[in-house]
DNA sequence: GTACGCCTTTGACATGAATCAAAATCAGAG
DNA sequence: CTCTGATTTTGATTCATGTCAAAGGCGTAC
């Protein structure tokens, strides 16, 4: 401890302790057993406190490292060569930022702190010499790639085939269900992003997001006051985004 | 090598020769040294041949292997509750099917042969274990996995900013590039899909891909019967897929 | 060769969401 | 606390694409 002092006194990176973190049951700790788990906190580094607005890293420079959120939130982002941004991604504590880009040259994406955001930092050769040595934690990579595949066709899904308002409440549950993960309120939290960036991330023009929440907010689903979010009635959400599927029920 | 027809007669998978196949260069034995390829060998088989319509594996069973296409095409597509199907890839030869299920305990979406298909079966566990004995599969596995995240985040765009003219541009652009790598004709081929394929595939109706492809054909960028496309402007339709850049370049 | 079903194309019309415009609200800097 | 720019909301209008309807073309099976 008093070395990991030092150590942050040199201004180099604290060694993190996955043993102390409230995430571990979230995080990569996850897959490992509790005496292999030192070897991760070798390679894992502490990063900086990153705040508003800051980037963690940069669509094409070299891809260094994978991070875990520790506090705060991320929205990652792929802009064209016309200069469009299309939001990819939010990340909550716990959640992974990276793995798009794991054994590429450069990040395929730019990350940015969406409020004052601290993460731990996974650099990739050592990450991937570690899954090498401990199978499980190779599997838990291979796990969460294919779920973030998995996720992304679900967005995919949502933007061919869903209405403006299937979309936003399949996003409010979504991040219903992951606050709740964290033992945080289910129905009443604050988003951390803003209307544009929920609307570039499903899809919509701004204005229509605005409508939606005002919309749901008169069908008193929801109640909202700016980024302040109560879910009233989670039912009546799912049910308008299952409203599609049950259509088709039906026939 | 009669070891091989033996088992070939005993109807029991075929060992796969991938030092003789012709798509080395372009599947999993691309990350392999030569003298390491052996090993893939032992663990991939041969499998059967799919008639068009066949499935190789259904969404919600058992994961137990990903999928190298030999020969044909392969649409992937997931089932929603309602029955709706979106598809979320097409797969040519050389390329890999099944990642998104890595690591999940039933296959993420089903996979069907869009024409008379072959393919080499790599069963899971085997998989992951050698991804641990050779380093540079493991390596190349991550940047297969992180690249179909990247693949479905390009086409959550195409989705969510670009008009139907652009998408399929797009479509047609990613077809002919994945034919040139396989020294075919980039200009002149056939799709392997259905009109409707391609509509859900890129979140449209049937009749307004039709509609584009006649556009185009009286734009005299491409031929289009049936099935059958000749790109005779290969530039232009790389000028529609970025107007939408092009557009904000200007401003 | 013919008939059937399926896939594709074409046309007319309806509509959800984008765009344009402007007011209202909020948050950060000084 | 006040000003200023950014964000959010609301309204009016437009447009691309979906939907409905029907005809045409193609391949397959008999």
């Amino acid at each position: 401890m008093a070395q990991a002092i030092r150590l942050r006194q040199a201004s180099s990176p604290l060694k993190a302790s996955c043993h102390q973190c409230s995430l571990s049951n979230l995080c990569l700790p996850l897959a490992i057993e509790d005496n292999d788990l030192e070897r991760l906190e070798d390679i894992v580094q502490q990063g900086r406190i990153y705040n508003r607005g800051e980037h963690i890293f940069d669509q094409s420079t070299p891809f260094r490292a994978c991070f875990a959120v520790r506090s705060g939130s991320i929205k990652t982002s792929i802009i064209t060569e016309g200069g469009e941004e299309q939001v990819t991604g939010f990340f909550m504590p716990g959640e992974i930022v990276g793995l798009d880009s794991m054994s590429s040259e450069n990040y395929a994406c730019t990350a940015k702190a969406l409020e004052r955001t601290s993460v731990c930092e996974f650099p990739v050769e050592k990450l991937e010499e570690l899954t090498r040595k401990l199978p499980e934690l190779q599997h838990h990579m291979y796990h969460l790639m294919s779920h973030e595949i998995q996720n992304s066709h679900q967005l995919a899904m949502l933007l061919s085939k869903n209405t403006a308002e299937e979309r936003i409440a399949a996003l409010l549950l979504s991040l219903s269900s992951r606050f709740q993960r964290r033992r945080m309120s289910g129905t009443n939290f604050s988003l951390p992003m803003a209307r544009n960036d929920i609307a570039n991330f499903l899809g919509l023009a701004v204005e229509t997001v605005s409508r939606v929440f005002t919309r749901f907010q008169n069908q008193g689903i929801i109640k909202a006051r700016g980024r302040e979010v109560e879910l009233l009635d989670v039912e009546a959400l799912q049910m308008v985004t299952r409203e599609f599927a049950h259509q088709n029920c039906n026939n």
